[in-house]
DNA sequence: CTCGAAACGCTATATCATAACATTTAATTG
DNA sequence: CAATTAAATGTTATGATATAGCGTTTCGAG
């Protein structure tokens, strides 16, 4: 029983991308209108590539899509700054990037990866979050980034059902 | 204040780390040996050089203690067997490997990894674990292997007290 | 002792990422 | 609006991480 309510970001159930892709782009513009930072063309473009669909994707596959001759700092410096601004997430255990849904607001992702088909759906999981922090508290420890990333089969794929 | 007895395996206060050596390559001997697993000398010779200090370690760090002309699919073939066994974690977040403290019992590991001296503290967090498999669930997803890594600072580097 | 599987050595190459410096573009300000 | 300067991008080179493929050695099973 998918439903689209639930607290995943998107499945792959079929719909409007090209939708996903202008929401991210619009976000993205107003962020950085906002912080006086600047969306460049080649930002927005990368930016664009990385939203092709809700899988990861690589960095040397972005490169390959720009106009060809394009070097890997270019392509790296952009996702740097797309990072930074909190538009797009590295997955840590995959070296690859995906487009953040939510942007608005500063967070760590924490992501299901399914490895049959690609998926990357980042789920918003406050409790867990909190969680993480006490438990890092308990050692005396002070957090500063966390990386989340679980990899398994997602529903499509014959994960809980089929 | 630190403390021994708290839920961490380790700080680094000053300890008797030999032992953690011997208790760690004693324990990977009897893990494998009751698996069937071969501990060869190389195998265990990485093991130990992994355990040199509770600080995460690369594999091209571990190349180059062995012995002069080892190249690198030496070292990833021993680095493959100790992951698979559960005798030493990849912290994907650094592209390094780390001893597990325990490696009795199959587990994902759960880092807190200090940015300034380097120390790496593998908690033993089931709540969390649990947490994060009741959230995967609700999203039809069937997770099977989890990376969950904390960086920060720890306790003796002034993370929550000093 | 022989055989077959596992481990290891080795070469080559793929893949991921950044340092350093030159050039261009864009924002600032006088 | 021209001069100045900071930011972004282009470019070359190289560093860092990891694996494919194949030949040789080692080791346990029969």
């Amino acid at each position: 029983m998918a439903n689209a309510d639930n607290a995943s970001t998107r499945d792959h159930s079929p719909h409007d991308h090209a939708q996903c892709i202008d929401d991210a782009l619009d976000a993205a513009a107003e962020i950085c209108a906002r912080r006086g930072a600047r969306l460049t063309p080649l930002r927005r473009r990368v930016l664009e590539l990385v939203w092709a669909g809700h899988e990861a994707v690589k960095a040397y596959d972005l490169l390959a899509k720009l106009d060809a001759g394009a070097k890997p700092p270019t392509v790296y410096r952009a996702l740097d700054f797309l990072v930074a601004h909190g538009l797009v997430h590295k997955l840590e255990s995959l070296n690859a990037y995906v487009g953040c849904p939510r942007p608005q607001t500063a967070h760590e992702g924490q992501f299901l990866i399914c490895d049959t088909c690609g998926l990357v759906d980042e789920i918003d999981a406050p409790e867990l979050n909190s969680q993480l922090v006490e438990r890092a508290a308990i050692a005396g420890f002070a957090p500063q980034r966390q990386t989340v990333e679980v990899h398994g089969r997602c529903a499509a794929c014959g994960g809980s059902r089929s």
